[in-house]
DNA sequence: TTATTATGTGTTATCGATAACAAAATGGAT
DNA sequence: ATCCATTTTGTTATCGATAACACATAATAA
């Protein structure tokens, strides 16, 4: 393995001398920087940056911790947030939480090893103390995004689910819905969900509305699940005029169901999703959805990130933009 | 920040002693153990892994070089590998390629300065001569996943895209077409694209179909691509009974535009995608689709990381199968 | 010419762990 | 009590870089 030591004696200087070249650092003359350019190239250089690191006591790493990689909300924040830190050189480790404080737990843990400049977390779930306490004695700067009410983190970006419930519950109301119902899955571990839900049906019941709540503990939040409960639904014989779904794959599911029993949407029964993921992929049916823009999300992180290298990451809360895409399912 | 030296201080033992009951390496009494753990835990140590890997000369990195984390396909391979990796402390870390062979040199180059026990990366595009090299020359066990039809790496795992053209190919044979289109994008760089078209195309022409093949570089793969060049397609004033395209966001995109033209799917002409990535997203339509098992993939590339974890990775070949979905769309 | 800055380049200590080997403690067996 | 074999623990060197400062060398001023 090519270390800088045999860079520095190829071009026959020190090691402190390729350092600095190499990282664009201290004042070097032209002659002996393309000297150890050519070296470098000429051996295959590529610096160590586990020792660089060490050494530096201060890291490229921006740790990532997030529910599920295969969650597209999630993946797209990713995506994003890596295309503008790669500019900085900054890695990006990821793992997922599973939305298991106790996985939580051991994925922060895992993380902090590799002593990041950044932890990137994604909120909506109840941390163990124990986490609270890991990030505080490290002191690493934390951001947390996707649950926009709750400034847990040095910085917060994020949506705000309060907003997206109210935003559904307006909508409905405005459409003069009058028993409506959500329908969403693991609820308990989920706050984020849990925020959506309640506003939306805070804002029902206070209109007067008649309200239902269906959701189910460990169930994958899927297009089957929203079939599987839309279908629990109307068993119960309950004449709903309106469904706030807990996302795009489980009203898409519920939508299937629904015109499956020959309901016809939106005349008998209007549908909401949550979350715009499925815009792309539905032929003739355009869902009705409260969307976020991930993309956006991941930038400001980024930008966060860039800003604060180095310094202090102050305490500050961005509350992302969530919008209402009419389709014609309402 | 606490060091290794710190627990062993309050332990009353040597830092290597720490070191061993930490690992669970060595022989060290049960009484030292609970002690030193005691003194780790009250102290809310942490282990840094940077040091660590330096000093052992091997990391605990696995790297991951995809075209793009927010494509669903590649999304559902991370997902599923690091739910495995996971369990034997393996962290990832992850790049985007985006399918540009310059941008996958520089992202190597990133990757192995984090010196990775293993290189997962996704094959389908012309690496260039000094990527090749790189790899080569740092000897990083190198798992080529995705493009099973070229064994590049030292371990491949992926679809045959050969075989997915002629499971295509085949099917519309067997219905009777024709005169088929095939329709994709930026195929100069994505050689498993142009694998699947070119063995689709191929077949077709050889049992004497009409073919056509609308690509266009530059343009994304969505939905609206596909309804561009369906549009183009059918402005050329040709009459198909069958379109292979690139992917199933495509294929719903080209769907959409048929219906609006007001053919008929699948009487007049017939539709298969590629991916399987959009059944849980349709409602009516369940497009007719070859698929991958992009969860299956992870864990073949996890399992074969595991088993080769601290020896040599042997060449190998594990082709994953794709299967033919039949919807409604063909 | 000598003193005084800049401008380059090199030295030494250090980061936080682990490998490899060395030393000490323990436990029978004699 | 002595010795050898185990079991347990500790020492020293090292991994590949960087920080901080020290030392040359060249450029400018006095």
């Amino acid at each position: 393995m090519v270390t800088l030591e045999d860079v520095a004696k190829l071009a026959n200087v020190s090691t402190m001398t390729v350092s600095k070249v190499l990282r664009g650092t201290g004042a070097i003359s032209k002659q002996t920087r393309t000297r150890v350019f050519e070296a470098a190239d000429k051996l295959g250089y590529v610096p160590n940056r586990l020792a660089g690191s060490l050494s530096a006591r201060k890291s490229m790493l921006v740790a990532v911790l997030i529910p599920s990689i295969a969650d597209t909300v999630y993946a797209e924040i990713i995506s994003s947030l890596h295309s503008l830190l790669d500019q900085a050189s900054l890695s990006i480790f990821i793992a997922e939480s599973l939305m298991d404080p106790e996985v939580e737990e051991r994925q922060i843990q895992e993380l902090l090893s590799l002593r990041p400049a950044f932890l990137v977390r994604s909120g909506g779930i109840a941390s163990t103390q124990r986490t609270k306490m890991l990030l505080q004695r490290f002191g690493v700067p934390h951001i947390q995004i996707w649950d926009g009410d709750d400034p847990q983190g040095q910085a917060t970006v994020g949506p705000s689910h309060i907003e997206a419930g109210k935003i559904a519950a307006s909508h409905f109301l405005e459409l003069g819905l009058r028993k409506v119902a959500y329908i969403g899955a693991e609820t308990h571990k989920d706050i984020c969900a849990s925020r959506r839900m309640e506003s939306f049906i805070g804002d029902m019941t206070a209109a007067g509305a008649e309200t239902r709540v269906l959701t189910e503990p460990d169930l994958p939040r899927q297009a089957e699940s929203g079939e599987l409960l839309t279908h629990r639904l109307l068993e119960d014989g309950l004449q709903v005029d309106g469904i706030f779904y807990l996302n795009d794959a489980m009203a898409i599911g519920g939508l299937r169901f629904l015109l499956k029993a020959g309901l016809r949407v939106p005349e008998d029964v209007r549908v909401m999703g949550f979350n715009g993921t499925s815009r792309e992929q539905t032929i003739n049916t355009r869902l009705t959805t409260i969307s976020t823009n991930g993309h956006a999300l991941g930038q400001t992180v980024a930008k966060t990130i860039l800003e604060n290298i180095g310094g202090q990451l102050p305490t500050s809360r961005t509350l992302c933009p969530v919008t209402l895409d009419l389709g014609n399912t309402t």
